[in-house]
DNA sequence: GAAACGTGGAC
DNA sequence: TGTCCAAGTTT
């Protein structure tokens, strides 16, 4: 049995049960999964995911509502900037490929938010075209089972694709099983903290397991701590012009943080980043919004 | 290639 | 309680 094999065979008996990957998802109903599990967890994603695909079935439909709306359905997911994104791709889907999601990875890595992941899930987890999908779970395995390290150093684009090539079957549906059964595994299973190795269908032939599954050796690299950054300034911001029926004024925006300087830089922030518009002289709304003109 | 980019749950 | 982590992309 290969490695391959042996994930299919662990994958037909213990995946779960996710609403993306019924047979009859259209390629949009995965494109947005994909992206909305962008960093963020599975039991997020879900309820999110059916909201988001009752309201906007197609790629036209999305792209006939403002980014405004996407940027507020998007809610709490974390990074709106995808929910800007995926609206802008389902545009440029609507004006390059009649409303389709295209199958053509070329096509695909062109669209906005369309990165190396996303695209090659796609064409293969929609189209069922034979790639090397590579994500931070793909990753960890491969580092482990196949590399025997504790797990992945920082993401080498080029490497981590023919690694992961080396290990795909010929057939493109085989292979597309291999790639979500390696994702699944390490969704689940071969997971960053406290792997479940005696459930692992790798067990007895995992290189980081039969060398004794030695722990990460040196200082972890420092991740920025997020109280206090522009990040969570940006949240709050957002935050009050999701809720808001109207242009909101910029004293209301400066009740959100005590920081002047820091409130000021995230919000102009916000605004290059297309996520945020001015409204009027001292009053801003989610991009795309048309509130009427308020009359006295 | 490093840094920026949200949010919430688990340990 | 604070750190770590979650199907990445863009600049």
């Amino acid at each position: 049995m290969t490695l391959a094999e042996d994930a299919i065979a662990w994958y037909d008996a213990n995946a779960r049960d996710l609403p993306w990957r019924q047979p009859d998802t259209t390629p949009w109903g995965v494109l947005v999964s994909e992206v909305m599990l962008q960093q963020t967890p599975v039991v997020r994603v879900e309820p999110a995911w059916h909201a988001w695909m009752t309201r906007w079935p197609t790629p036209a439909a999305l792209a006939a509502d403002p980014p405004s709306e996407a940027i507020r359905m998007w809610g709490r997911l974390g990074y709106p900037r995808r929910a800007m994104r995926l609206h802008a791709c389902a545009v440029a889907m609507v004006e390059r490929h009649g409303g389709d999601v295209p199958s053509d990875l070329d096509q695909l890595l062109a669209l906005p938010g369309v990165g190396t992941y996303t695209g090659r899930a796609v064409a293969t987890f929609a189209y069922g075209q034979r790639h090397p999908v590579v994500d931070t779970n793909v990753r960890r395995v491969v580092s482990r089972a196949v590399e025997g390290k504790p797990d992945a150093g920082p993401a080498t684009t080029a490497a981590d694709l023919a690694a992961m090539e080396e290990l795909l079957p010929a057939s493109p549906a085989v292979a597309a099983r291999a790639s979500i059964a390696f994702m699944e595994l390490g969704a689940i299973v071969c997971t960053a903290r406290s792997p479940r190795c005696p459930s692992c269908p790798f067990e007895k032939v995992c290189a980081w397991r039969l060398d004794g599954s030695p722990p990460l050796e040196g200082p972890s690299r420092k991740r920025q701590t997020y109280a206090g950054t522009d990040r969570q300034v940006r949240g709050l911001l957002l935050e009050v012009l999701r809720h808001a029926t109207g242009p909101v004024p910029q004293q209301r925006l400066d009740l959100v943080w005590t920081d002047e300087v820091q409130r000021a830089r995230a919000l102009s922030g916000l605004v290059e980043d297309g996520l945020v518009e001015p409204f009027g002289t001292a009053s801003f709304v989610l991009a795309g919004d048309s509130f009427e003109v308020q009359t006295l």
